[in-house]
DNA sequence: AAGTGGTCTAGACCACATA
DNA sequence: ATGTGGTCTAGACCACTTT
């Protein structure tokens, strides 16, 4: 058995005291000299050790303060049915009805409104020719101001065209109604999801705390004739969503997650 | 504007060159001494640039060999409906269903099997008093020998007790079949799905590469009288598995993912 | 023998927040 | 003024693999 580096052998002395509550939530840790003198190590390594904890979620860095035990927050949950028509509300985006019914603020910063072409993976659920182009928006969804989602919605041309979907306001009734609106009717869709870690653009945008990796949902929609209507991709901080399928045999009770 | 870090310029740089394809999939990127010059930084910094890279899981350090840009493998579709009784082969366990489609190898190891106490949150799904043991199957799964899932299946005592769900062996024909079996119905469920970074003991059972989240999916399966049959938390490694949900109107027809 | 990454040391200077 | 983390240097020894 070879002897752990003397580093690794910090990390999991504190990740043990973490655990079981010698450093409860909110607690602060030995700062790095300090924990360097205890073990007869240098600084680096000390700092070696914390930054280990610090890639594993477990730990928050104050710069001048020190280093705190993270307690986790809530998730929100996050479910599949409420995108449904049946379960939206006509007069507002789904992102909003869900976030009211929470009691939270909900807003949104649009980033990007355009005409383009769209990465590989999109672009074959959307159906289009390859080098085809597809209207575009993206936009940062906020919960009582901290960043939750980014939204880039994919429009097909014979969708989206001369629509007030390729205009850069909001849509106050959100995508979803007015392509019902427009006469399109969501008849199935599929939802994929991938768990990743974020680009460092990702972080910037989404403020996201070291070691918390991001949820990508895309979101499918096919119209009666089965083209597809749309196709979102929503990339969800990892700490703060869950998310939610349910299902039923035909004679039972749904249940409402 | 601040002036970024020396470290994270080199890092951007790397990253950069990954992305715009100078250094391709397997690529073998320059080594520390070779960065350090290039940059005229101490191999200490140019070590630090990399480090970032390896823990956004875009590069594979080889100890004596160098890094390589590594390569992302095919994801393996994890669909939902698989899992409900309707898509169910009896005679085997859902997990070995897929498997043996996409022709791939399953196996499995059993890790545990015990009667004891429930995490908290998995307590409160099961809808057993706080306290109360349940039954605990703890097992492996993997594809061509590679770990896929850690599964960990809790059961009410009021379902396990006294069944071969107590034992230690295998179950051939899948707990879910067992269960059905032993005159239960499965009439509605909900999965729960949260990302986040491994523990040390999950990256060595499921052999992880650094830099790579895990997905946790709970699986929670009622009888017909609105009693918890099951609670299934599943572990998989995100860089192997995505998510597939699907929905349609009473009229549309379903999508096969 | 030479080159790779793995680990560690001892020291330095910085910006920043708190007392 | 002191203590915190943030960054960087120059050098060392190790294990391992390839040449």
């Amino acid at each position: 058995m070879p002897q752990a580096p003397i580093t690794q052998q910090i990390t999991d002395d504190l990740r043990k005291k973490i655990e079981d509550g010698t450093y409860g939530p909110g607690a602060l840790l030995p700062s790095e000299p300090e924990l360097a003198g205890k073990y007869g190590v240098s600084r680096q390594t000390a700092r070696a050790a914390l930054k280990a904890l610090e890639q594993e979620g477990l730990i928050i860095v104050h710069s001048t303060r020190g280093r705190t035990v993270r307690n986790r927050p809530p998730l929100r949950r996050v479910s599949s049915t409420r995108r449904h028509a049946s379960h939206r509300d006509s007069g507002k985006p789904e992102f909003d009805t869900e976030a009211i019914a929470q009691g939270q603020v909900p807003s949104r910063r649009m980033l990007m409104v355009s005409r383009g072409p769209v990465p590989r993976d999109v672009a074959a659920w959307l159906g289009t020719d390859p080098g085809q182009e597809a209207v575009v928006r993206k936009r940062l969804q906020l919960l009582d101001g901290i960043p939750a989602v980014i939204s880039t919605s994919y429009y097909p041309l014979w969708v989206a065209e001369g629509t007030r979907l390729e205009s850069a306001d909001a849509l106050p009734e959100g995508p979803d109604n007015l392509i019902e609106q427009l006469g399109h009717r969501f008849a199935r869709g599929m939802e994929l999801l991938q768990a990743r870690m974020p680009t460092p653009d990702e972080v910037r945008t989404l403020e996201l705390d070291p070691g918390v990796p991001v949820v990508r949902m895309l979101h499918i929609d096919y119209g009666a004739d089965g083209r597809t209507l749309q196709v979102a991709d929503d990339l969800y901080a990892a700490d703060r969503h869950e998310f939610a399928f349910q299902w039923a045999e035909p004679d039972g009770a749904p249940v409402d997650g």
